[in-house]
DNA sequence: CATCCATAACTGTGATCACATTCATCCGTT
DNA sequence: AACGGATGAATGTGATCACAGTTATGGATG
């Protein structure tokens, strides 16, 4: 982790954290008081914060200026994973030739504590891990535009997941990390494209079956 | 246009068409103050549209807070392509069945002022017409998303291809976009996506030829 | 003439205040 | 009891000021 001088900075992390551990309900209105308040700091870092994850998209500005956390469209949630589909793969390729054994040892522990996690029903600690674990492989490339893409993704469908991982029961996403592991170890590129793939495949099937009356 | 209620989108939008524009060069440093004067407004409307803007990796935040546009590397340059390649496609394919006789006009205006503003050597028009061009198509089918996702791309290659085009003098864009046109009027949902693709892999080609030297 | 240091200008950060608009609440009327 | 309008709280927007850090500029000294 970086030092965090500014408190603006302090602020955006915290709320970026937040969303991709989906603690955020999709609908929940923000206020700039309110969240001043909550994390006792004055308007302006909040105001700053906000306004630039409203950029990446991870916040809705209403026209009227009111700020929140984006719906749960149907439309909204296919282009989401239309566009993981086509960037996770090509940044997994792009990052295979400089993974280093850290960042396997750092992908197996973070899937390690995905399932403690999963075992104790802490759903933050579930969703914060296996961002870590996409991302730890994701950024050894040094592809950062791309990264910057796919985490302005993650932070939309953060509010999202949450609701899915509370609903659902049956869940073996696990195995599909095991395979991008070996296909890590292998330095098998087209294996890698395939099991993210079908990681990414596994979470919009466990969410349209979870939320699939409601929404369509 | 929508009605730009508040100093702040105006600015931003301002800035937003000043980038896909290309008429910033890259490395340019950005200050508060000074677009507060030179736009006449107040320092906070600039502040939010360029935290905004930082947001969407449009500009660039260094850790001291200085504000610039991003320089031109050719891993940026790449990786920006790279994610063009996989979206743009995507997303006009999904704009195919929606596009309506009005759309198909409105390109092909924009193509015929840009063939006017090439020979005018207006570059600001030229790059402007050619984003409305491909965006007509993008927005017809209503996928927010991905179209947000395009727009911050558009706007982090904008004053790359500023001096590209500069320096070029022989360019054939122009029939890449009679061939997209013609998929479209087939709905030939692959031929469209060749041309589009075409398309993206000439502009490649074109920067690797002109800045190829510099840059590597 | 070159070098170094002090001064001045400029930078983003954050706080605070004022304003207009929107939202909710509550009381009065029908 | 239900509806509608007025009042109050809460919201984002923008201006202005103060501060600390950096950068540029200038002159004095070697």
């Amino acid at each position: 982790m970086r030092e965090l001088a500014t408190q603006q900075q302090q602020v955006y992390q915290a709320l970026r954290e937040q969303l991709i551990s989906g603690r955020f309900s999709p609908g929940t209105s923000v206020s700039l008081r309110g969240l001043s308040k909550s994390m006792g700091v004055g308007l302006m870092p909040v105001r700053e914060a906000i306004t630039r994850l409203g950029g990446e998209r991870a916040l809705e500005v209403r026209r009227n200026g009111r700020v929140c956390i984006p719906e749960l469209t149907h439309q909204r949630f296919e282009e989401l994973m239309q566009a993981r589909l086509q960037l996770e793969p090509l940044c997994a390729s792009r990052a295979l030739p400089y993974v280093t054994l850290e960042t396997i040892s750092v992908m197996e522990a973070c899937d390690s504590r995905m399932n403690q996690s999963y075992g104790a029903k802490d759903a933050d600690a579930y969703m914060r891990e296996n961002y870590q674990f996409h991302f730890e492989l994701y950024r050894a490339g040094g592809s950062e535009v791309l990264v910057a893409l796919l985490e302005s993704i993650w932070m939309q469908f953060g509010p999202f997941m949450r609701s899915v991982y509370e609903m659902s029961e049956t869940t073996n996403i696990v195995d599909k990390h095991q395979m991008t592991l070996e296909a890590i170890r292998r330095g098998d590129a087209e294996a890698l494209c395939v099991a993210i793939k079908a990681d990414i495949l596994d979470a919009i099937h466990l969410l349209k079956q979870t939320l699939g009356k409601d929404t369509l």
